[in-house]
DNA sequence: GCCATTAATCGAGAGGCTTTCGGTTTAGTA
DNA sequence: TACTAAACCGAAAGCCTCTCGATTAATGGC
């Protein structure tokens, strides 16, 4: 057949199939994005370099909206609040993407902007060098747990009936599945915060202690 | 070549092999695993019914030690904490499971059993039906993050130099892989519990408002 | 305007994976 | 003793990712 006159695909065309694919069956494959694409398997390697980095793109596409939304003057809780809320949000509209992301590396701008922000938010906070780094990985894989919550059909984990009672009891009292994700996300999220906001008192408090003992000592 | 005078395969052996194949090599295959244990691969299904069980019994496999340890009359919170150290300890003896096992639904008696601690002991700092729920989900995402993140060899997100300033500020003064996966640990672990503790209070306190109000009002 | 280079497609296939199936020999049982 | 079930094997079906050579079209230097 040869080269055609217009080309049959572009990087963005292959990526919105692929994210299609996902969203409808929780997976992609190339034989299947060629017969959804109208072409061949081998054509889509003269875009995307491979698989992992068609999902690296994925990721892209999920998180193109709302990277605006500063609010520079807010609090810094409230800021990562924020974060971490955006974050989510990208994979509640595309659920079934969170397996494919949860254990590769991040290069995608659009997100390491928002890691950014929170890395910022956190600096504000008073926390230093690698407890920064430590709270991002916290509230990182909080989002990412979350955000896999939104993929599965259900609760992760299945008690066999009658051996673990408060487990069974709380179970009982759970909502229903995407309700019950929405909960656990609001639940966790002001955990989290609360927790951080503890921590930063408690550093800033030491701060001032150590402030103090240093103007005893240096009269 | 038929059937064996003494059978050459058993449950225990395939566990072994494909456990050890993970460790060494972050996965197994039917192919290696025959390989390693000098059968053929169709001998291997007459011990395990597919992939999907082998790799729930590897969760088994590796928690099955210190399942004891309770100390009934510490406060919830240091049980919790025990809890969740309890659970990423199996993780840290094999991290590369920790990708396998990410977003499968747990079964393993031994694990719901871990989870059903930490159920009774957020129900006695006074979390009540869904909010125990969600607090679960939020110490489940923060134990598989920590042991996603052991099995990562760095940190996953990596910023293209000179766009992100706090991002890099913060992670040149991390610890390099190992110790940086155990420092957030820890620092997610006090973290997390400090914000339950929080709310728990507030629980505490509107639940002492209702009771002078109700006081109050039935004389 | 000509021609070499580069770009976009295709088909074929190599080599990986999981799982199934039929054949063969042995063990346990009635 | 004869029959069924268990434990192995080899072969292969049907997925998957990725590569390679062939074919044709656009592009750019001369």
């Amino acid at each position: 057949m040869g080269r055609p006159k217009a080309p049959l695909l572009s990087r963005e065309q292959v990526v919105a199939a692929a994210l299609e694919l996902v969203d409808a069956e929780g997976d992609f494959s190339f034989p299947k994005l060629a017969k959804s694409l109208g072409v061949s398997q081998s054509s889509i390697y003269h875009h995307v370099s491979g698989r992992a980095e068609l999902v690296e793109m994925l990721r892209g596409a999920a998180f193109r909206a709302g990277d605006d939304s500063p609010s520079p003057n807010a609090p810094w809780h409230e800021k990562l609040r924020d974060a971490i809320r955006l974050y989510r949000a990208g994979f509640a509209q595309h659920p079934r993407l969170a397996p494919l992301l949860a254990s590769t590396t991040v290069e995608n701008p659009h997100i390491l902007g928002m890691y950014e922000g929170i890395a910022a938010a956190l600096a504000e906070a008073g926390f230093r060098g690698p407890d920064i780094v430590s709270a991002i990985g916290l509230v990182d894989s909080f989002a990412i747990g979350a955000a896999l919550d939104l993929s599965a059909p259900d609760v992760p984990w299945r008690p066999s009936r009658g051996s673990y009672p408060a487990l069974e009891e709380a179970l009982a009292q759970a909502a229903p599945p995407v309700q019950r994700a929405e909960a656990a996300f609001e639940f966790g999220l002001e955990t989290l915060i609360a927790g951080l906001r503890a921590r930063a008192q408690q550093i800033e408090q030491a701060g001032r202690i150590t402030q103090k003992a240093e103007a005893g000592t240096n009269p």
